[in-house]
DNA sequence: TTTT
DNA sequence: TTTT
């Protein structure tokens, strides 16, 4: 059993890439209010990396950006890579398989136009438009 | 929300620290395995940090060791700290709020005896027997 | 290990109880859609009977109303009672620990607003108002 | 969201159906015990009604009976049928998705043999063996 | 006996 | 109408 349910805002656009066989993966960060604030100014929530395949994944970069509130289910994965000095680097995330969009502004397939001025995700994506395969691995996909 | 739950097995003995104001604090990583196999030699079970504080804390150093079976039930946190070389170090784990004791022949008081030459906890544990507290610290104090 | 997660709608407004010792019991039944649609006119939700306690509970009757989202956490309980035809009559029901408000709208502490029509709330909730102690019971408390 | 994540043992053995195309559901119901004992004699588990299709079906019938430790992974579904007394009867049971078997010596194909004077299950199950179909309905299949 |  |  390895299960996680997590409702956060995502803290940047989704990022979306394609595999050399055309599989979608979007990531994002959950930013993940934590109950009760903690005292002297520590860190109140939980940021929390997670990764989404295929067709919930371009709904996900299609109905989402910087700022929008989600329900992710999936499970956690460790595994590690080759850093850029060399050195074993592990990363911990989730693999979502499922994505639920709370916030009603954000279903009409534009996504959210609660802030006109948040320009950070490129009006024209060419992983989105064209399926450009880029550097996400077939090997990495989660069934 | 920020929930999660496991299946697995500790990879090593659990860690137990105290800290200055006398708060149990036990660390250990759960193998949990994949539903289903994946291909060519790669990875097929995922590593992942728990922590746990206070009372189940001395339940899970009294009644687990390497190799127990156990359900975890908790919400993923993320820290991070000053690595040794400056760089600052992200670091995502488990902090339980539940430890489930599946093994039943760990139910003992005892700790798991299926294997009696695993020998890698010691015999007297400095922490669990005098409450030293150690460099953990109570500002991490999950509630 | 007994745990649940839903997101869902209010089917009607929060119903508000106090015990004899003036402990807050609130009451409310989520509708959550399923994932994939059925096919021939079959039912595309599951019902399900929530509680909540203390100030949580208050907490929720005070933001919530019938249509509001929101994000439980809890767990699966069943009981039996006495029918009114003198027969056993079992339940299953989630006791909720954490209610999470989802739709922002809601927050202002008035209720939801966006439907001033809906006057199925009481405007002056004397259970809320008074504490007045009426039929559900301490032993149920979850905790 | 709807997500269930359960621990517990089955209270009799697995009840092993086939609808007309053929499909297989288990049902079984779990007693999941109450983290802190309740006080005066009242109840100290919830006993919950799952459900499971299909291959996993045919693994937990054949791999579990009457006291197997499980866990278990699905969702909440709530139903109404009509009773013999022609009164519509609402039913909240779980549907799983995984269901994991944590007794190790179930995990030999011949179910739990650890009392050998349990004899409720029948030695030659006509549903196992031959597949015929029974009143439980294709209609009813969760995915 | 149901929500958007 | 219940499991260890």
């Amino acid at each position: 059993m390895n299960n996680v349910q997590l409702i956060g805002r995502m803290t940047k656009d989704v990022d979306m890439k394609y595999t050399q066989n055309g599989n979608a993966v979007a990531t994002f960060t959950l930013a993940v209010n934590r109950p009760f604030k903690n005292n002297q100014g520590s860190q109140d929530a939980d940021f929390i990396r997670c990764q989404v395949w295929r067709k919930p994944a371009e709904n996900t970069a299609q109905y989402c950006r910087k700022g929008s509130q989600v329900g992710v289910t999936g499970r956690i994965q460790t595994r590690s890579f080759e850093g850029q000095d060399g050195k074993t680097v592990f990363i911990t995330e989730v693999v979502a398989d499922h994505v639920e969009f709370l916030d009603t502004r954000n279903q009409n397939g534009q996504g959210n136009q609660s802030n006109p001025n948040n320009q950070s995700r490129p009006q024209n994506n060419p992983y989105q438009s064209q399926g450009v395969p880029v550097d996400v691995n077939d090997d990495d996909l989660p069934f």
